[in-house]
DNA sequence: TTGAAAGCGTTACCAG
DNA sequence: CTGGTAACGCTTTCAA
């Protein structure tokens, strides 16, 4: 085991003057940090993270709580945040904290409390009240991806406004019978990411009701997945009183409603309208409107806001809540008046 | 900052005392174990992790290197990961290195080199030669999944097996046409999987040569993602000669091609039969039969590999190479007789 | 069964 | 600008 005690010897310095040469701190003549330099060169020496951080008090890692990797959202958010912290040259330490499971208890009850990173980002976490206090006693800053809590940092996406705008552009292309699709039941179990739905569902509504069509809303419950939306859509566009279009809560869910579509012979988006939330990767392929939100972007940022909150630990806490930006591709379109009219009629019992 | 000093104190014992208690390592009266285990709890303590591993050598750590965390695969197995060493109470750091990219060099010539963790994961990495030096150096045991090489302990699936099934599978059913989808050009640049895609074309190939038809292969290039192995399909069934059957590289070329067939009216599996490799987790919604790798458990097994490693250090390398499983789904189907013969026609200039 | 003391490999402080 | 020395917080001999 090489320690910074054998390049001092063989740059024939002090174990004090290869440590500055090396880590860049203090005086050092140009000649004797180029002579500590070759010489840790020679011996492969790398210093030992351990010792540093103990003396240091920094461990140079970041700790990552998410719910799960596996979806399209979680994984593009790590990358983003994994990008960012590799060009600071911090580690990225991985919590997959999936709700109920008692992984997610020993994360909160012992991992998170170990100190072992200099600072932590939860991203969608959802937390219970105990693991929130948890969270805060934390002692390193906290910044909080999607969800947020009073006293820390978020950077989050507008849901409200983003499911608001989805459905104004439907109610602007003419279009009455809206579903929105996604969700748990309004009083079903908590699972990851229902807050968000929550939102979701709320700018749905508020966007009917303010366009005088609060009666018409409608909700059909599917998880947060592509055959979860396939499935629902398959029951609510096999009725004659289907909608005309529908604002899915994500894009897998929107991307799956249009899949059902083609499969019952419904024309998107001549019969039937859909437009997501997400910009995910499959929404080009299906020509899918959605609002855009940027993940890897929303990774970034909260390494920076992290980074700002380790430099400055007196920083106050920010709010960074962006809005989406409508994406129109080929799964909207103007209300068909013919379908509409066949709905109309059918709603009267004439077919 | 409370250490063990301060619980010792409470307790009224001395540190060693302290640390024996704690950490269940020599000898300790009930009774003190007791009043230090109260102690400690009382005033929240806990141990510094840079202070044990500087005087352990262990970090209780594992690093975990993929070249991506966004593809099903990738996401999989470090969840299986996760699991697993969450189970074991040790901490996962992540590098997600991407090829090509700077990142993924610095992982390589910083990070891994760092010996933060007790053990690397190392997932369809397909390092070049230079990075497959580093990580013989690192000194700690390394643990494979997907690719191998020489001296490291590998899981992996079969490939060539699977392809070589999966072909079979289609032959059995009467077909001749058969198509493999995916994987890169022949001499193109090497991307993430190539390896992979390379063994699984290796093994339709066999198994068409094995049947008499090697001179009816035929290879359709694709990235490994649902959009493209949906635009290469489009091409491929539209031409009149289009093939009977499809073997895709991944479950999600191969989801890519049953889209592109039912867009084009195609029927599966009257009209076309698809088959994957993976079971993904959308191939239930789309029926398709598929050669089931279990991902999570890969991991799960690297993991329990890797401890064995760590338990042991003279272990010599292990290699476990999985057959996948056949799962008949509704994708494949008997070779349609009309078609076969309106394409038998149409390559002979009939039609 | 317990306590004192010696490190683990660094950085940081203080003289020189 | 450089070298000695004292931490950092813990585990681990070694004696008692």
């Amino acid at each position: 085991m090489m320690g910074i005690a054998d390049v001092a010897r063989l740059a024939g310095v002090s174990k004090s003057t290869a440590s500055r040469a090396l880590t860049g701190a203090g005086y050092v003549s140009a000649a004797t940090r180029e002579r500590v330099q070759r010489a840790a060169a020679e011996l492969g020496y790398v210093a030992s993270t351990s010792a540093v951080s103990l003396v240091t008090g920094r461990t140079r890692n970041v700790g990552v709580v998410m719910p799960c990797v596996n979806r399209w959202f979680f994984a593009e958010v790590l990358e983003g945040i994994q990008d960012s912290l590799l060009e600071e040259g911090l580690n990225l330490t991985l919590y997959d904290a999936q709700p109920g499971t008692p992984g997610r208890r020993r994360i909160f009850e012992e991992f998170l409390s170990r100190k072992q990173f200099d600072g932590l980002i939860a991203v969608g976490l959802e937390p219970e009240d105990a693991e929130l206090a948890r969270l805060r006693r934390i002692g390193t800053p906290v910044v909080s991806i999607v969800g947020g809590a009073e006293g820390l940092s978020v950077i989050a996406l507008d849901d409200d406004h983003a499911a608001r705008r989805a459905t104004d552009h439907l109610i602007a292309l003419g279009h009455r019978r809206i579903l929105f699709l996604g969700g748990g039941a309004p009083d079903g179990p908590k699972v990851a990411g229902s807050d968000v739905e929550r939102a979701r569902r709320e700018g749905y509504r508020g966007a009917m009701a303010d366009a005088g069509m609060g009666d018409l809303a409608q909700h059909v419950v599917s998880s947060l997945s592509l055959p979860s939306g396939y499935a629902a859509a398959v029951d609510v566009l096999g009725s004659r009183d289907r909608p005309t279009a529908i604002v899915g809560v994500c894009d897998e869910v929107a991307i799956g409603a249009i899949i059902a579509a083609r499969r019952l012979g419904i024309q998107v988006p001549n019969d039937l309208s859909v437009v997501g939330i997400d910009d995910h990767e499959y929404a080009e392929m299906f020509a899918l409107t959605t609002l855009r939100q940027a993940p890897r972007e929303q990774g970034a940022a909260a390494v920076r806001t992290l980074l700002d909150h380790l430099a400055d630990p007196e920083r106050p806490p920010t709010v960074i809540r962006a809005q989406a930006r409508l994406v129109v591709r080929n799964s909207t379109g103007p209300v068909n008046p013919r379908r509409s009219a066949a709905v109309a009629d059918a709603s009267l019992g004439r077919l």
